[in-house]
DNA sequence: ACCTGAACACCGTTCAAGT
DNA sequence: ACCTGAACACCGTTCAAGT
């Protein structure tokens, strides 16, 4: 009775409690609003109660991106049903539009964020299907680089492009979907793929 | 006599001195090393004669950034001596590589910074070489918005990466140069060109 | 173990004042 | 026109203290 009545008073905070809430918090109020005392106020404790759980802001951020990797859930689709190709294209055009979607989030790609627990099994997942599909180790890391890599610029530039432009040219501009990009990629691993096979019948 | 002395005494800042200091204070000391009292310290005024230069701190970032750019003179090769391909293989290694050499910048490229002059002139090349090269405009945009996105994306990529790897994975892993994912989207670009040519040969 | 409260050094930015 | 000095609200973070 005692214990129970503890458990429940206690720990109000927790890592994942905290990493919610901070999504929650840019969601509504964008990047900059992500601050110790907001944060705090809106778990209702104060700033310092929060570095129990993480250890400094560096930290709290990489738990809200993870938290945001979590959310979106870009690999819901099968792998089976679908062949590699397609199951790359659904999980990094997810990706891309929950991005765009969240320009919030821009900022911190670019500070080297750790991948959380939630970003490794996404990547994990993305690595075994192109091994199935039959790249060798070093094709997958590098396509996995080109595919990763360009769905973040893409998404962080078509923002950069629009503001950048006069207002006489905006009219102009047309935003790229990904989808050119990601055909361009996947025409060239495809050609990869085609030379991996008929060097394996040859020997 | 009076006028030369004030000239000189006089106009001890510029948007430009700024921008330069700025550029100086993040290549030595890190992203986090920019801030109003330290630039102002470098420049031996007070932080608030900055402000009649820029008009605040996202204004200063912009023009630090556009300095960066105007520093590593990406296109310094001839257009002429060198195909449409070699020629943006040459430019995007060019601002790839310096990237990589200043992760310090990486925080500033996710807050949608507006193009400077010197970024807006790179571009510029850049879509003039696409076009001569053949593509439409639509095929310009969409390959422009590839590279850049890629070559952004690859570069804080990389980083991330490295960083998000244990310590047993970290030798496993082979960090991917730019070099492979530019084959990608050059193989995809060539057969693009290709179709562009045949069509005007029917038509 | 978990949270609070007070304090610290620093941040960007404002405003009025000097020359 | 260009720069200074003092002030403001806010930031992440520390430390010792409470329960």
């Amino acid at each position: 009775m005692k214990n129970s009545f503890r458990r429940i008073t206690k720990r109000k905070l927790s890592r994942s409690i905290i990493a919610n809430a901070g999504l929650e918090l840019v969601k509504d109020k964008g990047f900059d609003s992500l601050t110790m005392k907001a944060l705090a106020d809106k778990l209702n404790v104060t700033p310092m109660a929060i570095y129990r759980h993480v250890s400094d802001k560096s930290d709290l951020i990489n738990s809200v991106l993870d938290a945001f990797v979590c959310d979106v859930d870009v690999c819901n689709h099968e792998i089976s049903n679908l062949d590699w190709k397609e199951w790359l294209r659904a999980t990094y055009t997810n990706m891309y539009t929950s991005l765009k979607g969240m320009p919030s989030l821009h900022p911190y790609l670019g500070n080297a964020p750790r991948f959380g627990p939630n970003a490794m099994e996404v990547l994990s997942k993305i690595l075994s299907v192109l091994r199935t599909a039959g790249f060798n180790q070093q094709q997958t890391i590098n396509a996995t680089s080109s595919l990763t890599g360009f769905m973040i610029g893409c998404s962080i530039m078509d923002t950069a492009f629009h503001q950048s432009l006069s207002k006489s040219q905006q009219n102009l501009y047309i935003p790229s979907t990904i989808d050119s990009g990601l055909d361009h990629i996947f025409t060239a691993l495809s050609l990869e793929l085609e030379a991996n096979n008929k060097t394996k019948v040859v020997s």
